[in-house]
This record gives structure tokens, C-alpha cells and sequence, in this order.
DNA sequence: CTGCCACTTCAAGTCGACTTGAAGTCAAGG
DNA sequence: CCTTGACTTCAAGTCGACTTGAAGTGGCAG
């Protein structure tokens, strides 16, 4: 397969596949001429990939999940580390979300007057709310 | 206040606060020669400003929500509709950990003889996971 | 054999939210 | 009055994950 067929059959554009390669995430099995060859395999990396990236690990965190021989060798104890770090992230999101809510319903003349949403801005002052980055940013699948 | 005072007290550097300024998300007061006078209402300005980073809203967003007067002018339908895309996250932050915990604690050879990692697997690669960013940075307080 | 155009490389650009650095100003303590 | 150093401005740098653009190459249909 050459580029242009892994791009359309994975949904990932040619030149982030490229770059991919570049930073040893993916491999090639050859070239024709300049042209990258690539074999089926490629999809499941992509996948783990893409799961990984998912999960919050960055793309040098998921290079370092496949060994030299190409098979993918998951640290368990990272994955539970990932795991809590998402819990710790789901209270975060949940306490805001509820807080969200709350100051969408709530009735008081203004937000400052009422004491849900002054509870959440001390929480967030304080840092406790994660103070930065949560992103959930939805997915645009054209990014024009 | 100056500016050092405003950072020691509300634990935001001073350069932020500036930059925070030219984006027009706080106000000084005035100046005094060059240096710029802040006066207490800014501690609230930084709690909205910290709370609404928290729940996802770019500074621009934020940036929004304050009306010429300097007063919070907050759309509820903006609030309800953020509480749903983090309900989104949350249930694609809670599918991702418990993959990762199973997959963590999974015993087959290998995570590619795994269903349930197939499965997430085949999740992550459909974008159903949300495919980017997720982020959930653990707050360093000294960045170094 | 030729020409097209999909591929190639490499450097640079983008985005958001800041930080850092250089060069300059000036309020205040001694 | 003079020095000090905390402030000022403005430009540029950073970080991660890519994208974009220019210039070059070469596989293959005609």
C-alpha cells in the first residue's frame, strides 16, 4: 500500500502518517522509488495509536510503548497511573459540570449572589478544579 | 495594589496578569507613572477567569462573558450547553479508564489477545473516544 | 519516451496560553 | 540627588501535534 491508501483507509492524513514515521510511532516496510510501502500492520499501530492518544498519553509516551521489534510492551503500572489520573480528572469534570448546571438553573439576580457558584469559584481559585487544560475539545472531523 | 501585589495574593505571575490585561479580560485601575494600579474587584475577575479555564472555556470565550461595564453578562444556554459536552467527556473519560484498568489487570499474553482491549481498540480507531486532546495535565504549581 | 502528478524532503507556519529576554523607565529609600 | 531594582514595553520563544509550502523526484498511463 502507499500512502495515499493508508490515509484513506485509516481516516489519518498522508502527511501526519509521514510524520508519524518520523518520530517512530509507524514504519514502513520498503519504498518504491522515493514512494513509502506500507503492510496491513500499519492499522493496528494506528490504533494503538489513536487509543493512546485518546487516554491522554503523548505521542513520545506512546513511542515508548512499542519495543524495537515493533510489538507493543505496556507498563501496567502505567496504565493504572493513567487510569487514576482520568478519575482525579472525571471528579474534576463532574464537579464542574454539576456547577455548570447549577448556575444555568439558578435564579439569583446575579451569579455572585448565589452560593453554589461561589463555592465553585473559590474551588477554582483554589487550584482544585485542575486550574488548567481540560480541552474535551469535540471532535471536528473536517478542521476546514 | 500593584502588580506584584495582585500576583503574591492571587497566585497568578504578574506577567499573566499583563497579558490577562491586553486581552482585556482585567482592567487596571490606573497608573502610578508606569506601573499599573489594580484595585480588589480583580481577585473576582481571576476567580471567574480560573473557573471558566477549569470548565473548558478558551480565554476568548471568556473574554465574552464580560460586559463593557466590567460586570459577568453569562448566557445560561452557553453554561447547559459546556455541562453537556463535559457529560460527553466524562462518559468517554469513564470508558477510557475502566479499558485501561481492565487492561492493566488483563491477563492474556498479550493486550492484542484481549477483548475488551480489542474492543477499545476498535473504539479509539472509529474516533467514538474522541480521538484528541483530552489533556487532564496535572497541575504543577512551580513549572520550573 | 514523455509528461503528469502523486509522491518526496525540509523548513517553516499554526494555534493557544503564556513565558522570557532585552532594553528602558521611574518611585522611593538612603 | 542618586542609585536600585521593581516595574514597563515589545518582540520573540516555548510546547505539542501537526499542517503547509516550495522545490524536487520518479512511477506509470498514453
Amino acid at each position: 500500500m502507499d500512502i495515499s491508501e493508508v490515509a484513506r483507509r485509516s481516516g489519518v492524513p498522508a502527511s501526519t502518517l509521514r510524520f508519524y514515521e518520523e518520530k517512530r510511532l509507524i514504519a514502513s516496510i520498503g519504498r518504491r522509488g522515493l514512494r513509502r510501502l506500507f503492510g496491513p500492520e500499519v492499522f493496528e499501530r494506528l490504533g494503538l495509536i489513536a487509543l493512546g492518544r485518546a487516554a491522554g498519553f503523548s505521542l513520545a509516551e506512546i513511542a515508548g510503548m512499542f519495543g524495537p521489534d515493533g510489538r507493543p510492551r505496556i507498563d501496567r503500572r502505567m496504565l493504572t497511573a493513567k487510569a487514576e489520573e482520568l478519575d482525579a480528572t472525571i471528579r474534576q469534570l463532574r464537579a464542574m459540570r454539576d456547577g455548570l448546571r447549577h448556575a444555568a438553573a439558578c435564579r439569583a439576580p446575579s451569579h455572585m449572589q448565589c452560593p453554589t457558584f461561589r463555592r465553585l469559584l473559590r474551588a477554582a481559585a483554589s487550584g482544585e478544579l485542575g486550574g488548567r487544560s481540560i480541552d474535551h475539545q469535540i471532535d471536528r472531523k473536517i478542521p476546514r
